[in-house]
Formats: structure tokens, C-alpha cells, sequence
RNA sequence: GGCCUCAUAGUCGAAUGGUUAAGACACCACUCUUUCACAGUGGGAAUUCCGAGUUCGAAUCUCGGUGAGGCUACCA
């Protein structure tokens, strides 16, 4: 067969040769540490949890200050494809502080000189490599008709299976005469382009991943679909094409591929590329009536990583939790280190264990608490500030008229030794802080709840904690005083001395706390209580006192 | 059906043929405390999926089951 003949006849109108293309995409200049990956999503929709996992991975992968982290859209199933998918996914990635060095960039211009970084626009580079890849009698056009869509190829499948007959039947095109192809071509049937297998299943092929490590797999012997009869590449082709123009030295992608791996080193040798490294990434999942599954982007709000942006996760967080998913180690470190960013941590790709984790929020939001316990007054009002902004914006505007108090607020019990560790996401804030943010006259109490002593009592009481109270006391003077007036009203102080005859009181000093802490704050759990009447001052506890008794009177 | 991958407590997982199988989250109890969703101490929880084999010795190596997930597309 005359494959330079062939090439002509599928390919007409392309002009260039490959080195044209070789010539015009050099390879790059890198330092000996320095890799070059990508996060190359299909714009079918949101950033998947899956997909922000894996950019956490190429962070760490690519610290090295010349290293390439570069974003590419494969937008080759239009069939699947959302409007303004890619430019949301690209908008998600800066939402999580992930700007890529290179590639796709939404609406803004893109960057770098490897492009274009959508697949749909490098058709012309594609058919030109498919031209060589025939002219070398590697490829194959196949005039079958197209399966069109999932049932139907899984109906087909299924009828195979009983038929005992393993492979859908591909194969039917690979011997004709090259005057039976122009036939065809002539008469303007459209054409797959398969690639001209001369792989033999049966025998080993050794693979090295840098995640799995060594496996012995066996070579393909599959005439897979390169090109589409519509013209578009099928991933496997532009994947090649694409990751040895741009320079690519590490492939991250799903473990879903891992049994293609076959297939696409046989097409990298067809072509005569130089094998890349691939690294096969674990599934995140979730269970379901005792079922492991894949996170699915219908069923689970956790797969979009909006939803985490939404409700107001620090960004730091939910990366650390995937870091941890990634490499265990990452918490030992984390706890040894607890102030230091979480980049500066030794990332080891083949720590990554090869079974499918499960998403667990109650470890996200233990690694959120951690997180946000850590960080100072200024860094937690500005990421609830920037967080109520887009989400909340009455709220950001309290913030706003009302920094320095807000500051005072979120920084109760925070200069402990211990900070407290309690809040784990931004929109929670409002309503645990919510008596100190917002107007007590809307805050409902309820005194029964707490109480059984009589309104005149409880009101001598608040009075007289307000007129013992000062801002500036050390927290021990304060709560000998606090003791004081429980002792003088009722209560007592002193545990055993209660435990002994709790008939004889209205309470023990717990309680007692308890009913101021309930004034208020019309609440019965709140951080510590003299830090909050500090932040709240003397006036507003006047003030507070006020409305307290007309709800008492009403 | 064929092929591939995985399997240690509810979850994430450590332990590279050698103590009583780490640690974290979750759970429970106790302590401290003005409350707590904080802190501290302790606890329960694993015949390392099952069964054989190799070995002085197996979570670890081998074989056979079982279970789960994936691939088997002109989807990615």
C-alpha cells in the first residue's frame, strides 16, 4: 500500500509537516528539579472535588520556581459540553488561590507560548499528525458506522458478552485496497482514523507509575479511534499530541486511564515520541447503603467545589484536608508545624496510597477548626469579610462599619495558649457570634428555660453583676466577685459544699454563670463569658439590662 | 463475560518477614472549668476480608476464594 498515497487522500488539505510544528513549540528551558504538569479538565460543568484533589497535587509538585503548572480545556465531546464551563472552572481554580502559570485563562487572553490551549481550536495540528502517523502506514480510516450513544453501545456490548465473543468487531476496515478507500472517500463517506495496531496483548509490557510503581501490564492490541468521523480527536490522540508539544513531564489524570496506558504507549512509539511519566490518581468516593461509589456530581453537594466556597470553608483548609488525603503524613507534620504553610510540607507522589479514599466531613471539618484556631484576629476577619462579601453582604457590611469591635469579637479566647477550636466554616459565624453582632431587642429569652427564681431577684442579680463589673479586671478578681454575689443571692459557690444539700440553693455557681451567661447572650453555650462581657463593655450591658426588663415586665 | 486495581477499627491510614498491630477523626467515660462545640486523662473498638501454603516466625511472600471499584465508546 502506498501510505504516502493514502495520507494525501484522507488529508488533503493539510500542508504543514509535524517538524513544522516541533519547530514552532521548543522545548523548555528547565532546571534540573523542574517539572511541567497540567490540569486538563473537560468543561462539562463545575470544578469537581476530583479535579481541585489533583491541582492540590500539582501545587505540590510544582513548588520548584521554574516549574510549569499549565491548565488546558479538552473540549473534543461537544456532545457533553456546557457553555461558559471552562471559564467557570477557570474562576473556581483563582477561587482556590490555584492560578495556573500558563494556559487557559476564561475570558482573559491566554498565556504562554504553547498554544492554544483549547483543543478544539488545534484541529490543524492534529490532522497534521494524523497524516504523518498514516504516511507511515501507522493509522487506518474505518468507514463503520458509529455507535451513538452509551445504551446503545452498552446494549451492544451485552450482547457480545453472550455471545461469548470479547471485542466489539473494529476491525472490519483495516484491510482495504487503497482503491476501495477512494471509492469511498469519492463517494464523501465520513471516516474514523484508527490507529494500526501491531501491539500483541498477550505479551507483558513492564510500566512504571509514578504513584502505583512498577506493573506489568500487556501491550494493547486495540485499533483504538484516534480522530472522530466529525474530525475532532478522541482524547487518547490529542493527549499525545498535546502534553509532548507542550512539553508535559508529568501526566496527573484519574486512574480511570490506568487501562489505557497500553494503548497510548504504543501511540507514543507509533509516533515517535518520547514516552512521559504518568502519575495515576485514586477516586475520591462516598458511601451509600454500605456501597463505596465514585463522588457524583448529580447526587453529592460535596463534589462541586462550590458548595465549599459557598458555605464559607477556608480555602487553606479544605486543601489541607485533600493534602491529608493525598499523604497521610501531611497531619503528624501539620501537628509539628502548626503555624508554617502547608506548601513548605515534603511531598512524596508514592506515598499516595492506591486505594479509593472516602470524602468524611467531620475530618474536613476537624482540619478546618485546626486551621482557623491557628490563625490571628486580622487573618480570621479578613477571610470572613471576603467571605461575607460574596455571600452575605449584610453581614460583611456589620463587619465593615464595625472593624475594630468585630476584631475584639472573633479574638475572644483566640491569645490563649490553647486557642479555641470551634468555628469550621465563614457562614457559621453569624449565628454563633449572633448576640454580639446583631440587635439584642430581636434576641428571644426565655428565663424558664434557665431558671426558677423570680423576676425581681434575677433582675437585683444582673444589676448588681453589671455595677461589680469592669473592663479592665483580671479574670481571677472578677470571678471572686461573680462568687461573691452568688453566695449573696442563693447560690453557692463552692461544689462539695452544694453537692452536699443542693435543696438549700437556687443553684451552684455553674448555674449561676449560666443565668448571666443566658441574659446576655440568650444563650446557654457561648465562649468564655468574661471575655465576652469585656468586648460587649459596661454600657451595653446597661443597655441589654434594659431590654431585659421589659421582657421581663412584658 | 474478559481484563485491571484495591482490601488493616465507623472513616483516613502507619507498620518494607520479627515487641502487646502506630497515630488522627468520630464515639464513650472521667478530670478541670463559669457554659461549651475548649483543654487534659483514659477507654471501647481490628482473629489485618476468608481459606490454604512457604517460614522458627506472615498484616507483609505464594496460591485459591470473596467483596468492592474501574476499564472493556467515534465520553473524558
Amino acid at each position: 500500500m502506498d501510505f504516502n498515497k493514502l495520507a494525501d487522500l484522507l488529508y488533503p488539505n493539510v500542508n504543514k509537516d509535524i517538524n513544522y510544528y516541533f519547530r514552532k513549540y521548543p522545548s523548555r528551558p528547565l532546571l534540573k528539579n523542574a517539572v511541567v504538569t497540567r490540569f486538563a479538565p473537560s468543561p462539562t460543568g463545575y470544578l469537581h472535588l476530583g479535579g481541585l484533589y489533583q491541582c492540590v497535587l500539582h501545587e505540590m509538585l510544582t513548588k520548584e520556581p521554574t516549574s510549569v503548572f499549565y491548565l488546558r480545556l479538552e473540549d473534543t465531546d461537544q456532545k457533553r459540553e456546557i457553555q461558559e464551563a471552562g471559564d467557570l472552572l477557570y474562576k473556581t481554580l483563582l477561587d482556590f488561590d490555584i492560578e495556573p502559570n500558563e494556559g487557559y485563562r476564561g475570558d482573559l487572553p491566554e498565556k504562554g507560548i504553547y498554544g492554544p490551549y483549547i483543543q478544539s481550536k488545534r484541529l490543524e495540528i492534529y490532522h497534521t499528525f494524523a497524516k504523518y502517523l498514516v504516511s507511515i502506514g501507522g493509522a487506518y480510516p474505518c468507514f463503520c458506522n458509529k455507535l451513538e450513544d452509551k445504551e446503545d453501545i452498552i446494549a451492544k456490548r451485552e450482547q457480545q458478552i453472550e455471545e461469548n465473543n470479547d471485542t466489539i468487531d473494529h476491525d472490519c476496515c483495516r484491510d482495504l485496497s487503497i482503491d476501495e478507500i477512494e471509492e469511498k472517500i469519492s463517494l464523501g463517506k465520513p471516516f474514523a482514523l484508527r490507529l494500526l495496531s501491531t501491539g500483541n496483548p498477550q505479551k507483558p509490557l513492564e510500566f512504571d507509575d509514578l504513584i502505583k510503581g512498577k506493573r506489568q501490564i500487556r501491550e494493547n492490541g486495540k485499533d483504538i479511534v484516534l480522530i472522530k468521523s466529525n474530525g475532532v480527536p478522541v482524547y487518547s490522540f490529542a493527549h499525545a499530541i498535546d502534553d509532548t508539544l507542550m512539553n508535559t513531564t508529568i501526566i496527573v489524570r484519574g486512574e480511570d486511564w490506568f487501562q489505557s496506558v497500553a494503548s497510548h504507549i504504543e501511540l507514543f512509539q507509533k509516533l515517535g515520541f518520547n514516552l512521559i511519566k504518568y502519575a495515576h490518581t485514586p477516586t475520591i468516593c462516598k458511601i451509600e447503603d454500605g456501597k463505596k461509589r465514585k463522588l457524583s456530581k448529580r447526587k453529592d453537594k460535596e463534589a462541586n467545589c462550590i458548595y465549599f466556597l459557598e458555605d464559607g470553608y477556608p480555602i487553606v483548609a479544605v486543601k489541607e484536608y485533600l493534602l491529608n488525603l493525598l499523604n497521610s503524613d501531611f497531619e503528624d507534620w501539620r501537628k509539628k508545624n502548626p503555624k508554617v504553610y502547608y506548601k513548605e510540607f515534603e511531598f512524596k507522589l508514592e506515598k499516595i496510597v492506591s486505594g479509593n479514599p472516602i470524602f468524611d466531613f467531620q475530618k474536613l471539618n476537624d482540619v478546618s477548626k485546626e486551621y482557623i484556631a491557628n490563625l490571628n484576629k486580622e487573618e480570621v476577619y479578613n477571610q470572613l469579610l471576603s467571605w461575607a462579601k460574596k455571600y452575605d453582604l449584610e453581614f460583611a457590611e456589620i463587619l465593615e462599619k464595625n472593624r475594630d469591635y468585630s476584631l475584639n469579637v472573633l479574638n475572644i479566647e483566640r491569645e490563649n495558649e490553647k486557642p479555641r477550636k470551634d468555628i469550621f466554616k465563614w457562614s457559621m459565624v453569624k449565628e454563633y457570634y449572633n448576640y454580639m453582632f446583631f440587635n439584642f431587642e430581636n434576641i428571644n429569652l426565655n428565663f424558664d428555660t434557665v431558671t426558677k427564681i423570680d423576676n425581681e431577684l434575677l433582675y437585683k442579680i444582673l444589676h448588681t453583676y453589671i455595677i461589680l463589673f469592669e473592663e479592665n479586671l483580671d479574670k481571677t478578681t472578677w470571678f471572686d466577685r461573680v462568687k461573691k454575689l452568688a453566695d449573696n443571692n442563693g447560690f453557692c459557690s463552692d461544689n462539695k459544699q452544694y453537692k452536699q444539700d443542693p435543696s438549700k440553693y437556687h443553684g451552684n455557681i455553674s448555674s449561676f454563670c449560666n443565668l448571666i451567661r443566658y441574659a446576655f447572650t440568650g444563650k446557654t453555650n457561648t465562649p468564655d463569658l468574661f471575655s465576652i462581657c469585656q468586648v460587649l463593655g459596661k454600657d451595653e450591658l446597661y443597655n441589654r439590662l434594659k431590654i431585659i426588663k421589659s421582657k421581663i415586665n412584658e
